[in-house]
DNA sequence: CGGTTCGATCGAATCGATTCGAAGTGTCCG
DNA sequence: CGGACACTTCGAATCGATTCGATCGAACCG
């Protein structure tokens, strides 16, 4: 505990002169690049090995080679907000296996972050968007100012970004037309944040024009496809706790919906906890359908109705990306698709029972 | 979608010729250290605008400040498996606040990995360990060669590092206390894993000097404290799954135990649900206890008696501590403490109702 | 009206490694 | 025995910004 203190770092030069080589030689010796003798490799690593030198300075040699060997993960909210919802974890998860596997580290930033933003002084050599928004725009002019390759996870195609996407929109119809076929008639939608500020409120019937998270419009829109009027709240982030608040409030219209299209799975459970809550009976007085398809052990006792998407692949493409445009390649934008799986938490509506 | 491609970034320097000043004064320009006249400043951000420079190079930046503004956090796992305990997520989650505040990115980093090992080429500036066991000492040494301040969260006390403890061994002796003075002499354990590797086997009786994982050895001995000697099962992880398996097999042991200490959460959760598989009620049949204290929405049903820890806070704790270290600074190393939270999981044993 | 002081701007050195072409040393073959 | 070739090693330029001391002007004061 005594000495935290850093003692000055010998330098490559240093290490070479020890060696009675030039730091050419010594460098060659280090990055394995090029032909050295083995004598002399060993005789610089001693060197090395004598004066404590851990390497060469990762930052010199980002300067020189114009990488670092980092990749972004542009999160907008607070980082735990992010890693709250299992479905954004399983998506990192996927990128930190296809970026990890290429020998990058993943540098967590939020768009707020920073005074001056880390988006601009950050040393990476691209960067993921995730769960973007409106200050897409300026991140991604940011980012591409700096000449960094973008891929952005769910965003409107946009020039210079390549895309990850996700087919949001056709899920969700698939989801309501499930709902329509039990004979729903009377639905209404918890909603995901629409624009990154407040949340907890009624959704405002210009939905479609005040919204800017694309994910949370697409979503809406298939909903609408199949239903062209629904009430709905919007919740205040993907959390159970959200999905309870906004449950409750629904169950509390009259008349009461007798199915919840929740935009994610957690907002599912909140919504189905809301309705033991009230009594009432799954799938017998209420069906309930969520989006996203997380693991079914964070959902028990439930099997609930969901759309699943496959998120990690989802990372993995969007870490495959990275590297490809790092590599000089140019990946072609992707699409996932989710599946709906029919669990117990939606049946017929009780009015056509 | 069309242009991915990186055009020839603009340099300080042009930018500076453009607007007829040298390149240090379109430095001081940017970064606003320094005076220069609002004319001047003026003209610099608008040729900087015109030819679409985003500011300066962070490589460039880092390396002659010998700051890159960026803090490691190690992991000794898979991101996911990080990612998947709450209670790594709280604490990451108070590691961000401090460093974020201080406008320091994450950098998320596996032990493993990396051919070369990212330890040794990524550009931080300090590094935080996280869940530390037998490989520390060699990541310990590859950054400290590197001159980085390092901090520790739970970990042995060594030399050069800053060391944020928390009191396993006096918790779990606390909790083993409670099961004791409710009249329970047949208590079984699920560890966490020992070393890193395997798990999924009955706990050997030299788990003290096999085991490598510090949290999981002062954890153990907190109960060796309380009951001398008692039969256990290594989980492959912290997870519900890991605790399930374990679960199943403690509760096939003759005699059953009559109580079960699992080393986190995730895993009492596990347990619980092993134990009302075989028909057990808790906690008239069984009685459970965990550690951590995750978010009680994520226990539920259940009200698990558990060690609540200040995750967030030790999270806090050591991203203020690596701020401080950057700054010059010789902070204190901490300890924190948890407390017990007595739930429903637990009660009288069986044999002395 | 000259000297002083303060503020803005500039030059040049520096951070620490990487890289490419050139030079040096042996070896092998004709 | 001389020339070509292979293999190492070395020098020097370069990556792009930051920073410190010096310079230059102008305003201010006596």
């Amino acid at each position: 505990m005594s000495d935290l203190a850093i003692p000055p770092r010998p330098t490559l030069a240093a290490v070479a002169e020890l060696a009675g080589v030039s730091a050419s030689t010594a460098s060659l010796a280090f990055s394995g690049s090029g032909p050295v003798s083995a004598a002399t490799r060993e005789r610089v690593l001693a060197a090395a090995e004598q004066l404590g030198y851990g390497g060469p300075d990762p930052r010199a040699a980002a300067l020189r080679r114009g990488r670092s060997g980092v990749v972004g993960v542009v999160m907008e909210d607070r980082l735990a907000d992010a890693f709250r919802d299992p479905i954004n974890v399983a998506m990192l998860d996927g990128v930190a296996d296809e970026a990890g596997a290429a020998g990058a580290g993943l540098l967590l930033l939020t768009e707020s972050g920073g005074e001056v933003g880390q988006l601009t002084s950050a040393p990476m050599d691209a960067a993921i968007l995730v769960g973007c928004s409106t200050r897409l725009d300026e991140s991604v002019d940011r980012l591409r100012r700096r000449g960094l390759p973008v891929v952005a996870i769910e965003a409107d195609d946009r020039e210079g970004v390549l895309t990850i996407g996700l087919d949001n929109r056709e899920a969700s119809a698939a989801g309501a037309e499930h709902l329509r076929s039990l004979g729903h008639t009377s639905v209404a939608v918890v909603a995901l944040p629409l624009d990154g500020t407040g949340g907890g409120t009624p959704l405002p019937a210009d939905w479609e024009s005040r919204a800017t998270v694309h994910t949370t419009i697409e979503r809406l829109r298939g909903l609408r496809d199949v239903y062209p009027d629904f009430p709905g709240v919007v919740a205040t982030g993907s959390t159970i706790e959200a999905g309870m608040d906004a449950g409750r409030e629904l169950l509390a219209l009259t008349p009461r919906p007798t199915a919840i299209v929740a935009q994610s799975d957690l907002l599912a459970v909140g919504v189905l906890r809301a309705a033991e809550e009230a009594g009432l009976r799954i799938p017998h007085d209420l069906s309930v359908i969520g989006f996203d398809g997380i693991r079914p052990e964070l959902v028990r006792p439930w099997d609930l109705t969901t759309l699943v998407q496959p998120a990690q692949e989802k990372g993995r493409a969007a870490g495959a990306a990275v590297v490809r445009l790092l590599a000089g390649e140019t990946p072609e934008p992707a699409c996932f698709r989710c599946a709906l799986h029919v669990g117990a938490t939606t049946g017929p509506a009780p009015s056509v029972r």
